[in-house]
DNA sequence: ATTTAGTTACTGACTGGTCAGTAATTTAGA
DNA sequence: TCTAAATTACTGACCAGTCAGTAACTAAAT
């Protein structure tokens, strides 16, 4: 049928979940999340509050789905990669680069500021994230970076402590976007930053070439 | 023995601040800003609520005490560390290293995670906080990395955003501690975090040894 | 040395506003 | 019409901030 409505109709049950988490996503980044009121979430969505108790049970409730629903779809997007890539250079940058463009520069680069503030209010939320974000995430730079290892392209380094070392630098610049960025100065050239970032580590990284030239 | 007062009641003006800050630091960075109540801190730190009030004018007078106390005093051990060592090596690595040890492994790491999750609703705190403490500690960086690059004994990287990146496993950790970490399973090893974190930056910020092996 | 008058650090019950959650009512769509 | 989506008006718990009162200390006067 005539699926695509131009004019959005008041009545829209099958989007509604997605506005709702989509508003109260922005509005838990930037306020945290007991200092977000449930009416200024509804209003961003543009609905009532009332509405939002026909889609979760509670603040709480919606919290968690703010957390499930952001996150978890973006990972598949990394863990394909490797196999897409052979060779582990190409792979390690395409991994660290996706997360940048898919997560840390985009709203989702909220969530883990999001996360690491309220880790300790929800504890139970924290397990979820921390299993099946983190160590999914940190699994496959594991295996990246084992990768390098093993062909020797990459330094003996152990594969379990590097990756929260590499992936800091990226999380942070994404924390900072969500809290200085907007109050303090102009933020420094994201591009500058990326270079850096990457120049170092796999300079870092990169075992000296045995016969010839690298690179 | 007339000694099982119900409630010793101790007057003791000279102290108080301090242990209402500390006290509020700790609930602060634990449940964050908002969800932390004022009888709670007066509670843990041995008083009443009121008492609270003839310290601090507000709330938000006791969150600017609480970043202003903390943070200041730690930088200027910083600073000194310049004149202190003259090889750029050791100088960054007494930096860094200090940090965590000052800051990242004590209370205090508490703060970075705090500033962070509570920038946008204290915009002229975290004004100051940029300013006070991470312009400076970044200028500390950057001369610290500067000096090793005019000598030759670092590559050459952009000094400015090298920064950001050097310093951010570190305070990605220390946020961590405080977050994930009483909430999810144990944490990893610090010394071998900050092994492999060193050898990945050293190693990518070492100039190659131009005539034979270097030290 | 004791009493007593004065000062100050501290207490805890109270208030007024805020906000999560609910129930009654309205409105859109079949 | 009849159902379901959405709104509005409401409630009650919670909490920052207040203030009248009390305990602890000090010092002047005896």
């Amino acid at each position: 049928m005539a699926e695509t409505r131009p004019a959005p109709r008041r009545r829209r049950k099958e989007a509604r979940p997605q506005e709702l988490t989509a508003a109260a996503l922005s509005l838990f980044v930037e306020k945290g999340f007991a200092a977000t009121r449930l009416d200024d979430i509804a209003e961003r969505a543009g609905v009532s509050k009332g509405t939002l108790y026909l889609y979760f049970d509670s603040k709480d409730a919606l919290f968690k789905a703010v957390i499930q629903e952001g996150i978890v779809p973006a990972l598949h997007a990394g863990e394909v990669l490797l196999d897409e890539y052979d060779d582990p250079l190409e792979l390690l940058r395409a991994i660290l680069l996706g997360w940048w463009e898919r997560i840390g520069s985009t709203e989702l680069g909220g969530i883990p500021k999001l996360m690491m503030s309220e880790a300790r209010n929800f504890p139970d939320v924290a397990l979820y994230y921390e299993q099946e974000v983190l160590q999914r995430g940190t699994a496959l730079l594991r295996k990246a970076v084992a990768r390098g290892v093993d062909r020797g392209v990459f330094r003996q380094v152990d594969p379990e402590a590097i990756c929260s070392v590499l992936i800091a630098p990226l999380v942070y610049r994404a924390m900072w976007r969500h809290s200085f960025g907007p109050c303090c100065g102009q933020e420094t050239d994201v591009a500058q930053y990326l270079n850096t970032y990457f120049d170092l580590i796999l300079n870092g990284l990169l075992a000296p070439a045995p016969g010839g030239d690298a690179q």
